[in-house]
DNA sequence: TAAAAAATATAGCCATGGCTATATATATTA
DNA sequence: TAATATATATAGCCATGGCTATATTTTTTA
């Protein structure tokens, strides 16, 4: 068994998710705001706040003092790695014959989860419909 | 987007780590102890240690000081649904042509994040080989 | 433009799960 | 049985990511 490969996971998991989601955000609004984080993790803005910080300080993020977010060269790297495998994640499942509301709260957890091996495969499916 | 349902999933996901790893260890060997889960999650004793203090608290584990652990009913249930999620999963990984090191290890991280709808799908093509 | 509303920031709290170092209890073996 | 080794427990540290309450700044609107 190899946890310690789960435990990683997680550690990266919730920057994943708040990179991928920031360059949504900036795609579809030309703009990512704390208050729309917040919204969307469905948490409070003080949380989304704090770890933007964090973000800014591992070098992900760039933002000035209640100005709105920009991802660094590094966080776009991460986010569009992270949707990557999203959509691979989330078409697959489709794929399956699952709903697309299943298909993308499972896919959000599953995403990070996931070894190239398998997302390999996944995508080979979604392409050919065989494994 | 549910981001909410993943978090939650963390929260109970180290705790179903855990109570699966403590029935196998009860299991094969007749005893849980507190070396045999580090060694298993690759963690020090003390953290190890820490955790089983929190599930004895939160009424899964039953456990006298010095003494080797025990699953309470409410634990063994937990347990049984864990493992029974976990073996789909791998099987459904392993049916889908990766070798078991990968389905072991992939299989670990996620099947803590396979809502019931995907769970069913991946049972049914362990049996049919279909969607 | 001044007041009100909205967004952002900060402080301080909590639980979790890592860690090291150290103490204590139990088991093994010389 | 006494010494040693092993296992368990505890204390105290850190990072993360939740929260509420309270500034502070920016934006909107009257």
């Amino acid at each position: 068994m190899s946890f310690k490969k789960v435990r990683d996971a997680h550690q990266t998991e919730n920057t994943e998710d708040y990179l991928e989601l920031i360059a949504d955000l900036l795609n579809q609004h030309g703009e990512a705001r704390i208050v729309d984080i917040a919204s969307k993790l469905d948490i409070t803005q003080a949380t989304a706040n704090k770890t933007v910080k964090r973000l800014q300080i591992q070098g992900y993020i760039q933002k000035e003092p209640y100005r709105s977010i920009f991802l660094t060269v590094k966080g776009q790297q991460i986010a569009s790695q992270s949707k990557k495998r999203h959509k691979i994640v989330f078409n697959f499942l489709s794929n399956m014959g699952l709903d697309k509301k299943t298909a993308e709260s499972d896919s959000e957890g599953i995403e990070h989860h996931v070894s190239d091996r398998t997302l390999k495969k996944m995508n080979k499916f979604n392409k050919t419909k065989k494994f």
